[in-house]
DNA sequence: TTGACTACTGACAGCTAATGTCAGTAGTGT
DNA sequence: ACACTACTGACATTAGCTGTCAGTAGTCAA
């Protein structure tokens, strides 16, 4: 089976980038050799999906490639309950209402088989007591991530000092009971975590920021990633902070 | 490669066929056993392609089952990204991959202008320090609950004290660092709840249990709905635990 | 032109997972 | 009651999937 669910994953990977994808890429991200994926792509095309190959450059797929019917099996719809369930016991309202009227978006398509389904759906998220809350507005925050818009706060570090921090909001990172927002900080001239329950005043700056390479969430994932990997667990949530 | 290929093949052929087929017809066509296109069509329904099998009958294929022609607008799609990650971070391998392949699936109905929001989506979780461990399968007890089937296991309540229970298994809800098993106490007579990472000994019994209103999941959810309500908040996890 | 990167092929050993057989349970329609 | 069907479990066999290694050839940029 694990093929066959290989070759479907393949083609909806495929489709799903707008570039060219190597063949080393893809045995990375399905950990198989690079040779089952020559022989995957091989046989996906001798059975008619327009993959294109090109020494050099990698794969492409038509987009016009049509896909079968598919639909959520019972466990894929507990998780997504789930999923939707956590979003709302940890973020804030509207993010929570956005989620809920997702769901239930899904939840308008499903045939009644399924819908019988949602109703034994035994896992659940409850609200924590652990929920460590926060001043500055989630969706606020959301909004300067997306409109590239700098900001400034002050902010309490672990060491109980305070400092002023102007930086391009990049992205927020749940880290459990607290959240974290990752950015480019303007004074350090680097990549820096802030707890959102120590972020204080915060404010919109009118000055809007450009994509740039070296100072985008894509490089600062990719250094996490590498650090992640080079060092050892077992380290508890203080290391996040920022200073 | 034989299999991959037939799998697409029966769906195209039930797709045709604007009738029922036997098990026995597609055995005849694919040149199978029949035990081998019972296997198959379980495959097929597994990775959510909608067949209908009725005893006396054969399959069906329901060609309107095409997942969500829903528009996602870019919040709703962030909010149930966040939520898989979550699922992902906070159950085992087994239930975030469902997680992922629901996600997928989502994914591949979206429209080219979508597409786009995904690469900018900005709000991750990512696996916790603070993550308790437990020794049960997640898996194993969601399947306990799904089949109702009695469990037993040896318990430390927060005393230090050991008890062995025998629960009917209702719900598992994630009490953020820590996920609680909760169930009908044959014991006690009562409804309790256990925490995962105190669970040891885990067992199932072949014994079932059959719905009785009065311990089921229903009655249990309006009753802590009660209790909610006439009580302050700020009381931390301790309350929750068994005894 | 060179060098880095890529697609692609063949061979082979090891092992996973697909298969058929058999035997049984349970639902459907006549 | 009966024929017909879907569906499940166990088990031995083997087909085919996989990784490794070694090599050819195309693409692109400097």
């Amino acid at each position: 089976m694990r093929k066959a669910e290989r070759l479907n994953e393949i083609v909806h990977y495929l489709r799903r980038m707008h570039q060219a994808v190597t063949a080393q890429t893809l045995a990375l991200v399905f950990e198989v050799s690079q040779r089952t994926i020559y022989r995957d792509i091989q046989d996906l095309i001798d059975t008619g999906v327009p993959i294109l190959g090109e020494a050099g450059v990698g794969y492409l797929i038509d987009k016009k490639y049509h896909l079968p019917p598919v639909m959520f099996d019972a466990d894929e719809l507990e998780a997504i309950a789930l999923g939707i369930g956590m979003v709302g016991n940890w973020t804030d309202k509207h993010f929570a209402k956005k989620a809920q009227s997702a769901y239930r978006k899904i939840q308008a398509t499903l045939p009644d088989t399924l819908i019988n389904e949602l109703h034994q759906i035994s896992t659940f998220s409850a609200p924590s007591h652990y929920k460590i809350p926060w001043e500055v507005s989630f969706s606020e925050v959301r909004e300067c991530i997306r409109r590239k818009q700098l900001v400034k706060f002050t902010y309490l570090d672990l060491n109980e000092q305070l400092t002023v921090r102007i930086i391009r909001p990049l992205a927020l990172i749940s880290f459990s009971p607290v959240w974290l927002l990752a950015g480019w900080c303007e004074l350090r001239k680097d990549f820096r975590n802030f707890r959102l329950d120590r972020i204080a005043k915060f404010e919109k700056l009118e000055r809007r920021f450009t994509h740039e390479k070296d100072k985008s969430l894509t490089t600062y994932l990719k250094r996490v990633n590498e650090q992640e990997e080079t060092r050892f667990k077992g380290n508890d949530c203080k290391e996040l902070d920022s200073n």
